[in-house]
DNA sequence: CTGAAAGCGCTTACAG
DNA sequence: CTGAAAGCGCTTACAG
């Protein structure tokens, strides 16, 4: 079928073959000049007998386009990462883009590099996913780099943190994480729970920094000594839960997220002491697993697929840009692992 | 700083500004060959002001080369592919690449359509992840599409998916999904379980067939109205755990990942049966949240963020091509979902 | 409706 | 160690 096997069939290729000029084989591939019939049917034959596949790259550098969304978010294994990840993909594949997913593995300065790898393929929109760093450096650098993408009309949006006041181009998309955690924390206060135990997030992001917040505005007489921080994994939240445990008088504990409130729930159990007749236990997100956990775990909703298809909707050009901050509901829902204070 | 804003500096631009050709910009950009340190040092200020990012697609298209690999999943939301994809970023990462993460959305005829668009932005890696489809027209159109990524020194990996015998050059790295099954079966067997109800995934996968046929061939007596196909999905698990509860003298459910496990440890907990004590349950992959179903769930284990990332390292040049298939273990993870029958 | 030509922003032999 | 020039594979005014 081809001449030369190794080599990839070109758009020259497939004009020579069909006789006409690569314009016109552009014209067929893109599709918005009229080109005749009967032309176009020996341009298609031709493209399907050499196989040819257009170059993205000739074709990005050549007009200036590209058809891919960068998508910067923390670490993939975490499902608040995962289902705003699904949640993007379901717009880029309507829109027939790709989504490049870059993982900053936790580590903020990474998210810098990665924003400059992207800048370097054009995409045509980015999504960062997640809370942002206080780091002032860091958000200086960031603040350029994303001055960078827009000043080349690359759409930007800011997925689950807050806006940026020096860039109110970039589309931001926020969860009520201190409303949400406002609702929890005074749904605990009327069951009577009076010293709450709290594990957070890493304090430099800012999604942990609004959930305690809400805590600490809301939980009365409330004691310092009872939050002690984790990084979002189970396993940071069995460790703090476990600290939390050897408080006296503690009979509630509240994470920052549902993977640590798993791990909490852990520690509660080998402490020997019930849930939630002894202690309460509750998380923040509502991913799938809350209503499996022993007991079903109380949480806040967060709808993160449906805010991952909102910023991907944005990010494709699909949708058109918020005029202000789009602001996501935080629902509590309550099940088995949070019950009254017993006298 | 910049002369027009809007247009962002090229190579050209920071070659006048330091004075010298495009060609040395682009050798102090690509470190090969030697440039005399007063003339780097220019030309890295030249850039540092003028703020340079290459423009990837202009590279890639001189060059012929490409610094992005593909990854085509299912749907992100599902922890199986969620922690491959962890492990894959982790080496694209290490290699300085990007991962342009695909998914499916569970319809196969979408990873035809996603692999035609890798090949458009000339991927150096591909990897496909979890089970193949079984359909003949697919498989062909499937070989056709990797053949032309191999011809051009693409690096093809299959990951959680049987090698393709008419494409050698692509890697393979399998789970031992027949074998972990029917130790997981086998242990239940041990246990005195006779009846034994199975949630199998969607048929036309190869991943959901060969844990099938490890149950198939350990279930003694098995009977086949005893097999329920589900998705994949909590709920498809759940749906199928009630159908398989009304059989008489079922004493045992294995799902076919953990997920479907946690739907029929709800269908089970709804019937009104104790787990283990009157039936028992048990998943497939191991996931975090195994640790915290009531009871915990047993299973089996597959190394996914490992096998993610040894994937990830072949696609990205990093690691050699095997030789050979690269089959992973699955081990049982006894928990407490299992237990004796009871006389 | 179609073609010739210039240009997108790089890299890479080839000279020097 | 450095530069001039050709070329990577497309798209897009500009003519006709």
């Amino acid at each position: 079928m081809r001449g030369d096997l190794s080599r990839p069939a070109t758009l020259a290729d497939v004009a020579s073959r069909a006789g006409v000029s690569p314009a016109t084989v552009s014209r067929v591939l893109n599709g918005g000049t009229a080109v005749a019939p009967g032309t176009r049917a020996l341009v298609e034959q031709a493209i399907h007998e050499l196989e040819y596949v257009v170059n993205g790259h000739a074709r990005a550098l050549a007009a200036a386009a590209s058809e891919v969304v960068g998508v910067i978010v923390g670490d993939m294994s975490d499902p608040f990462f995962a289902h705003i990840v699904a949640g993007v993909q379901d717009q880029t594949f309507l829109a027939g883009q790709l989504a490049l997913v870059c993982s900053t593995g936790g580590d903020p300065s990474r998210e810098i590099g990665q924003l400059e790898h992207l800048r370097r393929l054009r995409a045509g929109g980015v999504i960062l996913v997640g809370g942002a760093i206080r780091d002032h450096h860091h958000q200086l650098e960031l603040t350029r780099q994303l001055t960078g993408f827009l000043r080349r009309g690359c759409r930007v949006v800011l997925c689950g943190r807050p806006p940026i006041p020096d860039l109110p181009q970039a589309s931001a998309i926020t969860f009520d994480n201190t409303g949400g955690t406002m609702r929890l924390v005074e749904y605990l206060t009327g069951l009577g729970h009076r010293r709450i135990g709290y594990i957070t997030g890493p304090m430099a992001q800012s999604t942990s920094r609004e959930r305690l917040h809400g805590f600490r505005i809301t939980a009365r007489d409330h004691d310092p000594a009872l939050v002690a921080e984790g990084t979002f994994t189970r396993e940071s939240g069995r460790v703090a839960g476990l600290k939390l445990l050897r408080h006296k008088g503690v009979t509630a504990i509240v994470a920052a997220n549902d993977l640590m409130a798993a791990g909490a729930l852990a520690a509660v159990r080998t402490d020997g002491r019930p849930v939630p007749q002894q202690v309460s236990v509750a998380g923040f997100d509502d991913i799938e697993f809350c209503q499996d956990t022993h007991p079903p775990l109380t949480t806040v909703r967060l709808p993160l697929r449906e805010a991952g298809a909102t910023a991907g909707g944005i990010a494709c050009g699909l949708a058109q840009p918020p005029a202000g901050v789009i602001r996501l509901n935080a629902d509590l829902v309550v099940r088995g692992t949070t019950g009254p204070v017993r006298e």
